[in-house]
DNA sequence: ATTGCATGTAAACATCCTGTGATCAGCCGG
DNA sequence: CCGGCTGATCACAGGATGTTTACATGCAAT
């Protein structure tokens, strides 16, 4: 049987606009006009933004859940590079715009390649940057789960992301946020989830190596799921890969010889030959 | 029938990354000299790209199934905004990069704001392009994957890369993790595959002399291929060399005098259906 | 046919992965 | 300030997986 979803997504996307989250962004430089005229027109436009005049260590910057970073390399110093490759290995997900003084062909190609999303050389006008902010916002945005406002209803479970909770029927399964979260990006995924990728989207950033934070949520995602409607089951471990979420009704029935194994989920689309 | 694959996978690491297909960049420009040393450097990159000296209607576009554009605006004349808006309108996930001669910053807010997603000005240093368009077409990828995984059934079995799984109809084959990394592997290379070769794109790194892991996996993916799908061979031993993958009905009946062994499959051609 | 490798097979062994419970630190409202 | 809640981290155990070894078999060249 296939799983049955109350509401299907839209397939294209348009229709349901939802306002978007204000844009938040930092701006690591000293330049006291630049920044007055920065703040100024990212403060018309309605975004967040917050100034530093010194670089944040990258808990900091993970602390602001930041969709772009502005720095100037000058007011780093030596280890630029360093942070620069670090800030951006580490955040996968935010725009860094590079903007400072004159510099060379191989300066842009390294800090380019070093993950930065875009380079501006001042002097420069405060509109043009704030357009190659919005074009890597953009982008990076695309990315995003098309997050859906309406509530689905999977296997016996109705999720609710206007409220950030799941229900059985009238029945709440009190999940913390972080949990609803996690529920929520596997139920919209239709396939296995390695732990990095879970890890990418729920907390915003790189997953250290050998953490296990996502094993520990998914077990109390588990616990509150059976706990809820037992006799189903709904998170599956692919041993070596990730979890991936499919709800299954129990088979109380026992094998009968070798147990056929869960049949493949039919494919999306007529693909395949 | 036929089976689709992509392109074979840029060298280089394997386990953790994800194999990706090679980019496809299509650049509108008219200058001979910078284009052939831009075509040259894609090359070497492994980029397959396409040259075109007039605009192409979107619709050609949509069907070059570009990951990026470059865009001389001078090429495409008086209606270029509209041209530009009209491209990015349409193909949301390709990146587009404006680079063109010397341009006023109303131009450059114009154009980013319309949908581009970066700007170069000519004269411009080609390295520092391409890391332009690489910055611009990383995020694209990041989450895309979803979209190159498609199925395909090869033989009798079905490669589920969503599901980490092989299947022959509802059955699954109950491969492990690297047992399905290996067939994945083998299923989409129409050639002999030596074992260093096999060891080094899915391990990661460098086979160790005398390791004998790629056979013993070799063996257990047989095992469990000839558990399920009786009378049909899929890896063939190519003696001093290493393994091929080619599914085929087995014959029951035997030689006819010298027994024409296995037909040789047909040359490459221009594969694909 | 005989010899030297290359490969197939099977089992023992070592390692890694995951589930689990417990503990600790930070945050917020009372 | 305290208590309750949430999220992070740890240690351990059991099981699944990957690696290594040893021996049997098969291929190719002398």
């Amino acid at each position: 049987m296939s799983r049955e979803r109350t509401d299907a997504q839209p397939g294209g996307q348009a229709a349901p606009q939802r306002a978007q989250p204000r844009l938040r962004v930092a701006v690591i430089d000293r330049d006291p006009g630049f920044m007055q005229v920065l703040a100024n027109r990212l403060g018309t436009l309605g975004c967040e933004h917050r100034a530093l005049s010194s670089p944040a260590t990258v808990e900091t910057l993970v602390a602001m859940r930041l969709n772009a970073l502005v720095l100037d390399l000058a007011v780093i110093g030596p280890e630029s590079w360093e942070y620069l490759e670090r800030v951006c290995g580490r955040l996968p997900g935010l725009a860094v715009i590079v903007c400072t003084g004159p510099s060379s062909v191989a300066q842009r190609v390294r800090g380019l390649r070093l993950g930065a999303d875009g380079w501006m050389t001042k002097p420069c006008h405060p509109e043009e940057l704030i357009c190659v902010i919005e074009a890597a916002v953009r982008r990076h945005r695309r990315h995003e789960l098309p997050q859906v406002d309406v509530a689905a209803t999977i296997g016996e479970i109705t999720i609710r992301p206007d409220l950030y909770q799941a229900y059985v029927g009238e029945q709440s399964l009190e999940l913390t946020a972080r949990e609803f979260e996690i529920l929520q990006l596997l139920a919209q995924s239709d396939r296995v989830l390695r732990r990095e990728e879970i890890y990418e989207r729920v907390w915003g950033y790189t997953m250290a190596h050998g953490d296990r934070s996502v094993d520990v949520f998914i077990r109390k995602l588990r616990q509150k799921l059976r706990a809820i409607s037992p006799n189903w089951s709904y998170i599956h471990t692919h041993f070596g890969v990730g979890y991936r979420f499919a709800p299954e009704p129990e088979e109380l029935e026992l094998d009968r010889a070798g147990r056929a194994a869960e049949p493949a989920p039919e494919l999306p689309a007529a693909l395949t030959p």
